[in-house]
RNA sequence: GCGCCCGUAGCUCAAUGGAUAGAGCGUCGGCCUCCGGAGCCGAAGGUUGGAGGUUCGAGUCCUCUCGGGCGCGCCA
């Protein structure tokens, strides 16, 4: 079928009222180019000719469509009130994987961390920690049933034992020990759990910094003088249904605190003021309702278009057909760390793009954590470890000149060839599964070529040495984006 | 009730409106004196949930419908 295939006849049939096969034929007769077209009923199969691929091959694939702007990739934002558990992971490797795409597509692509340690829940494990703290120390104090339970909570309590001396500071020194060193510390745990999955966030932005610097006034200021809110029992509502939602939101609260959507927003804005002008948000597909009103506040602030989220579907687990709860609170779910520690770095990352981003996950924990060796991932691994090894036999070359390029070559080109094209997919749909497929896609090509077509000793010696040199480059650069290893061995 | 996501092989999932819908896992059978067998080749397995519609052409777009998931707070 050749290389390319084009359906131009049917394409073109009802404007110039002549039967597909009839233009096929048309066109194919009269293309002159480093190619032989062929046509097929309403298609012209294009074969290109091997000269055109070799001049092809001395140019390399690795190249990508240019974008101007600059970007910030927020992701994972988890609560500094539990560890991160593997839901959060999901959105943390496709945050990171988007992170480095993007930065090579637009003049630069941050990332960041939004720390909630300011709202009501902070409030409860801070309140969990001292009640922990009391119990070790052997007062008497019983944990409600809404409070942190996990062990953590107690790690944390023993950890400040140690580094304080509780029994000497104030009440209000001890909430202020809660409120900024245990908060640390699980924000610190975070820290250290993302770098494990080889997640380096640039930024971590902290909520309280957000109220701080008044940027909620600063949103509420804006809004009253373009008349998008009104007072009404007692509470601050924005219109946000002048803006495409159902229903208009509240600001402040009647008993004067700020809702969380206002704080967002605020957030959102002082982004804007660091001069982004593309926002994308990773969320979990429970944020869905959040989305238009998002929309609703960026719009009326004058930013339309700027916010970009990409809802990233449900990752459940599932342990001899019983689904696994991930609820914080009561302590019982599997950690990020754990399941890291359990498979490795590569294959936990992997894990979580061999699906695309509105597809759920559904895993058998022990099958994750047992079968790691069917991970896709060592199936690129071990294609990039081939090929490599070939070009390490520099002393056993002959240079065998001859240029014929055979079905499995072609396939591998064809696929080199559309570096660029995948990767402006990838960027189109905001999806990494656009490159680890694609990434899987070459290493099958690869093994097939591997299988029938062998390198050193051929008398089509350096062509495919050129097609192997080029295959490793274009996979090493797919394993930066993917933030995976390269092997050399395995 | 309303909004969004999904429904494709036994299971988990692919498929830029194009040709005969593909992989992995599982099942069965093959392939190394040869650049690494963590690989490759073959077999079996499908009414793409269902019904209409648009189109030269629909798994893909539109309408309706059935089933599953998530969300619809002066929560975060």
């Amino acid at each position: 079928m050749g290389d390319y295939a084009v359906p131009i006849g049917f394409v073109l049939a009802r404007r110039l009222r002549t039967a597909p096969d009839r233009i096929a034929q048309t066109i194919a007769e009269n293309l002159h180019g480093p190619f032989r077209a062929v046509a097929v009923k309403g298609y012209v199969n294009v074969t290109m000719d091997d000269q055109w691929w070799m001049e092809r091959l001395s140019q390399g694939f690795v190249s990508y469509p240019k974008r101007s702007g600059k970007v910030l990739v927020e992701y994972v934002s988890a609560n500094p009130t539990g560890p991160i558990h593997i839901g959060h992971g999901r959105g943390a490797v496709v945050g990171s994987v988007l992170e480095n795409l993007l930065d090579r597509v637009y003049d630069l692509a941050d990332s960041e961390f939004y720390v909630n340690d300011a709202g009501e829940q902070i409030r409860k494990f801070c309140k969990s920690v001292e009640i922990r703290i009391k119990q070790l120390k052997g007062e008497d104090a019983e944990l409600p049933e809404d409070a942190y339970h996990g062990d953590y909570v107690v790690d944390v309590a023993r950890s400040i034992l140690e580094r304080f001396d509780w029994d000497t500071l104030s009440e209000e020194e001890r909430w202020n020990v809660l409120w900024h060193d245990a908060v640390d510390m699980m924000r610190q745990w975070h820290k250290e759990t993302l770098e494990k999955l080889g997640v380096t966030m640039k930024a971590w932005t902290s909520e309280r910094r957000i109220r701080q610097e008044s940027w909620p006034e600063k949103v509420i200021d804006s809004l009253r003088k373009k008349d998008y809110v009104y007072e009404q029992d007692g509470a601050l509502w924005f219109k946000s249904t002048l803006f495409g939602d159902d229903k208009d939101r509240v600001l402040v609260k009647s008993n004067g605190e700020y809702t969380y959507y206002l704080v967002d927003i605020a957030y959102h804005m002082e982004k804007i003021n660091r001069g982004y002008n593309l926002l994308i948000n990773v969320w979990g597909a429970d944020h869905i309702g959040h989305v238009p009103r998002m929309n609703a506040a960026l719009s009326a602030l004058g930013f339309p278009d700027y916010l970009n989220v990409v809802l990233v579907q449900t990752v459940r687990f599932w342990r001899q057909g019983v689904a696994v709860a991930m609820s914080k609170r009561k302590g019982e779910f599997l950690t990020l760390d754990e399941l890291i520690d359990e498979i490795g770095k590569d294959a936990a990352r992997i894990m979580f793009i061999t699906r695309s981003v509105d597809a759920t996950i559904d895993f058998d924990i022990e099958v994750a954590k047992q079968k790691a060796m069917e991970n896709p991932v060592y199936y690129i691994q071990y294609a990039y470890v081939r090929a490599k090894n070939i070009l390490a036999r520099t002393d056993e070359r002959q240079f065998g000149n001859s240029v014929s390029f055979d079905s499995h070559e072609r396939m591998l080109l064809r696929l080199l060839n559309a570096f660029e094209d995948r990767m402006a997919l990838a960027v189109r749909k905001l999806d990494p599964f656009i490159i680890e497929s694609y990434a899987w896609e070459l290493s099958d090509a690869f093994h097939k070529f591997y299988q029938f077509d062998r390198v050193i000793g051929s008398e089509y010696e350096n062509a495919r040495w050129q097609l192997v040199e080029r295959f490793t480059e274009v996979m090493e650069e797919l394993f930066t984006l993917l933030g995976i290893e390269k092997l050399e061995r395995m």
